[in-house]
DNA sequence: TTCCGTCAAGTCGAT
DNA sequence: ATCGACTTGACGGAA
């Protein structure tokens, strides 16, 4: 197992070429328990090939995809197509024991707690029902956290973080598995620190280049209680690009500040570039070149 | 086979 | 007003 200054390392959702996806899915017109099926086992066989590939990579963490059941949370999902899947699940959560590596999830832009429209919170809530049932199958034990925002200002923070934290409060469900994540446009991690939330803080630093604040790295580690922290690290495109894209690689620079935080703690690590393994092999390269 | 318009969902700011 | 950014581009019909 890969391990530099504590930090473990490792990627998400596919390969870099798309062939091998947790995400595969079609359009919602065609929802039927056969096109369900298809998707969700050659999901689950490229699940596997992603474990490997992480192994052999000397990765410590990895993230599955949302899709993994395509529209699991959507109200034309009958009840009755889970039966089969939490079988396939189930069967696979005795070889998911033999590997090393931990797994966690991060649900789509969709999911937002602090919104004021009943709607939208029902939606989220339903979501975050499907990735925690998901977790819960695959017997992902209290570390497979699922990874949220706080989502927008509305009328501002204030009442938005009030919203989100009485979610929190009403649905206790929630505190098993849901973290939070600084994002790059609002919530910054002192935001997200005095709003004192009863879950873990997940670190993205390139977010927090983009939108900065004062904080001691020790703040956020101890929201992790007696869990080891999930951290997120991507770097700016180069050339042109709009505000928050993530960059294809991650840059050796970004890796070394991220350790001058974080380097000797124990934290996972999970690199958000759009070359994914690529971008994690060539980062170990560059970081090896220098004798890390 | 490749290409390109489209796809469940929220929210925001850049253009 | 529209587009496209976010954790992830893949599907599906046309050429």
């Amino acid at each position: 197992m890969l391990e530099i200054e504590g930090i473990r390392l490792g990627f998400f959702c596919s390969t870099q070429d798309g062939k091998v996806t947790t995400n595969r899915k079609f359009h919602l017109k065609n929802l039927t328990f056969e096109r369900v099926m298809e998707a969700f086992e050659k999901n689950l066989r490229d699940f596997e090939l992603l474990l490997d590939l992480s192994l052999s990579l000397g990765c410590g963490v990895f993230r599955l995809g949302s899709d993994m059941v395509p529209f699991a949370s959507h109200p034309n999902f009958k009840r009755e197509w889970l039966r089969p899947i939490e079988e396939a699940l189930v069967g696979f959560s005795r070889r998911l024991k033999d590997y090393p590596i931990r797994i966690t999830m991060h649900p789509g832009q969709f999911v937002v707690l602090s919104s004021p429209k009943e709607q939208v919170l029902s939606a989220s809530l339903r979501e975050l029902e499907y990735h925690f049932w998901l977790l819960d199958r695959l017997g992902v034990g209290r570390e497979g956290v699922v990874v949220v925002h706080v989502g927008g200002l509305f009328e501002g923070k204030e009442g938005a973080l009030k919203r989100f934290k009485k979610v929190l409060k009403e649905q206790g469900w929630l505190t098993e598995r849901l973290v939070v994540e600084n994002d790059e446009r609002h919530y910054t991690v002192e935001d997200l620190l005095r709003a004192e939330l009863p879950i873990p803080i997940v670190y993205d630093h390139y977010h927090h280049t983009l939108n900065p604040s004062n904080f001691q790295p020790d703040e956020v580690l101890s929201t992790w209680g007696d869990r080891v922290p999930e951290f997120h690290l991507s770097s700016k495109p180069e050339g042109r690009h709009r505000f928050g894209e993530h960059g294809e690689w991650v840059k050796r620079e970004d890796f070394l500040v991220f350790l001058r935080l974080f380097g000797g703690r124990r934290v996972d690590l999970i690199l958000e570039a759009k070359a994914k393994e690529k971008a994690l092999q060539r980062l170990l390269t560059e970081i090896k070149s220098i004798g890390l």
